[in-house]
RNA sequence: GCGGCCAUCGUUCAAUGGCAGGACAUUGGGUUGUGGUCCCAAGAACGAGGGUUCGAUUCCCUCUGGUCGCCCCA
């Protein structure tokens, strides 16, 4: 018999595989793209729920930006030659041939909002914050995917570092109220761009004299961004660093005080924080301050290391796209690693509310009825589950008990026309009839002990 | 964009160059309108396309996807 099935099942294939004129149907989520099915969905709305309380606690107001931008919104404020602009973007054009993108951060587009609408006027500074999906054409691996989530805010219109320490506040306690208690601030100031260019040559200059130690991607670097040889992970480049100036110790004025007083108000918020000197951020915007959030888990010996998120300063990205100058700074999160983190930390996370009655119903009259009584119970707030396609009062049951419900209404052929109904009790197994019309007070009644 | 590894029911794990099997889950049943345990049954898979072969889920190639590393980043 099975043989019979078989070879049927392979003459329908083949008969399919013989129109050429349908087009397969890939039943498949493009590469990098997935469902966040229910199961998950408790990590994710745990997530959106303390990331925009504290936006809110902290005075920001939500702004949604459209998903597509023109292309140059993007490359003029992440910066040409960088991945994101060069090979990771979804460009395309549109009937009417403009040329736009597919937003691959935020940040950008914020500035183009906070320019466009002449939120200068407004009072400074200019909270605003933000949730959303993001794309990049990248190789998608552990943690990363090509469509993303972001939450993040920004504080446009000040300068002052104290709004910078904010940031790195809200972002640390958002983290640490999701239950990932392994969180580390990383921060560092990469200048502004006339001490960074001083910086940079001295850098430059550093390594071009250590060539040889280099390995052939810092080579290239060299050319390319030498800040990012500070990150390297290759031995022998972080050999060669060791020594390398420090863009610390080349701050100008301005920016050595701005870094210091940032790291006074960090120490009094009691943020645990690391220097870390590497620290170079890959979006061209970036002035001063720059941080990241790392989650740090021990597996074994290896130490594995998990960026859920970072942000800094950008002083000149409003004036770089056409606004006036100003002083700005922010941070993001990305949504996918913090509920992914939570999961892998097993993070104590509210129960999704469960049912706690359950409607059984035997007989057309009654689940007439029963879909009326449903609507009464859940409207006075009673949790109620039913599985009126269910017949038999048997596999209602069983239903019934897998839901872990405390009690469980019967609506039979006899009770609906009695105008009664059986409440019945599912740890002790008694049941009684009462009245229909004192159903949701009795179910009250019980609940409450 | 480059390299390594991987691909079997919804999930998870087997086996096999000649009828692909289990567990969990799902659905139905174990006589009338009563759950949990238990028992029985059913449905359900070789990612796609080529090649080698009498015969391919198995071997080879390509693609697709996953995963890890690089690049980069959230």
């Amino acid at each position: 018999m099975p043989r019979q099935k078989k070879i049927s099942k392979k003459s329908i294939r083949k008969i399919k595989a013989a129109k050429p004129e349908k087009e397969e149907l890939l039943l498949q989520s493009p590469r990098g793209m997935r469902d966040i099915l229910p199961a998950d969905q408790i990590y994710w709305q745990q997530v959106r729920r303390v990331s925009e309380k504290a936006a809110a606690d902290f005075g920001y107001r939500r702004i949604d930006v459209p998903l597509v931008e023109f292309t140059n919104i993007f490359s003029r404020s992440i910066g040409e030659g960088t991945d994101i602009i060069d090979k990771e973007m979804y460009s395309f054009s549109t009937k009417g041939g403009e040329k736009v993108s597919l937003r691959p951060e935020f940040t950008a587009g914020i500035a183009r909002a906070y320019i466009q609408h002449g939120m200068h006027v407004s009072p400074k500074p200019v909270k605003l914050y933000y949730t959303g999906p993001c794309y990049r054409y990248d190789r998608p691996q552990e943690g990363r995917f090509r469509e993303f989530f972001q939450f993040g805010c920004e504080a446009l219109g000040e300068q002052d570092p104290v709004i910078d320490a904010q940031m790195i506040q809200m972002g640390w306690r958002v983290i640490y109220q999701l239950g990932i208690k392994n969180v580390r601030v990383n921060v560092n100031s990469i200048g502004c761009p006339s001490c960074r260019k001083s910086y940079r040559n001295l850098l430059i200059h550093y390594f071009e004299s250590k060539k040889q130690k280099l390995c052939i991607d810092c080579k290239r670097r060299l050319e390319t961004n030498p800040l990012r040889i500070l990150d390297c992970k290759e031995d022998k480049c972080v050999q060669v660093r060791a020594s390398a100036p420090q863009s610390i110790d080349h701050l100008c004025e301005e920016c050595r005080t701005h870094f210091k007083e940032l790291l006074e108000y960090l120490e009094e918020l009691e943020i645990p924080f690391e220097l870390d000197s590497n620290l170079v951020r890959g979006l061209d915007y970036y002035t001063k301050t720059v941080f990241e959030f790392m989650s740090v888990s021990e597996s074994g010996e290896e130490k594995r290391k998990n960026a859920l998120g970072g942000g800094g300063r950008y002083d000149g990205l409003v004036k770089m796209l056409g606004g006036e100058n100003t002083p700005a700074v922010g941070f993001s999160l990305g949504l996918d690693r913090l509920a992914a983190e939570m999961k892998k930390l097993g993070a104590r996370i509210y129960k999704e509310p469960k049912p706690r009655v359950f409607l059984a119903q035997l007989g057309v009259f009654a689940k007439k009825k029963s879909l009326k009584m449903f609507e009464g119970l859940e409207r006075s707030g009673i949790r109620v589950a039913e599985s009126f396609g269910r017949g038999s009062l048997k596999s209602q049951l069983k239903v019934a008990d897998r839901l872990g419900v405390e009690i469980t209404l019967i609506l039979g052929q006899k009770e609906a026309i009695d105008q009664t109904v059986i409440v019945k009790d599912m740890a002790s197994g008694n049941q009684e009839i009462i009245d229909a019309g004192k159903v949701i007070d009795e179910i009250k009644r019980r609940l409450k002990k």
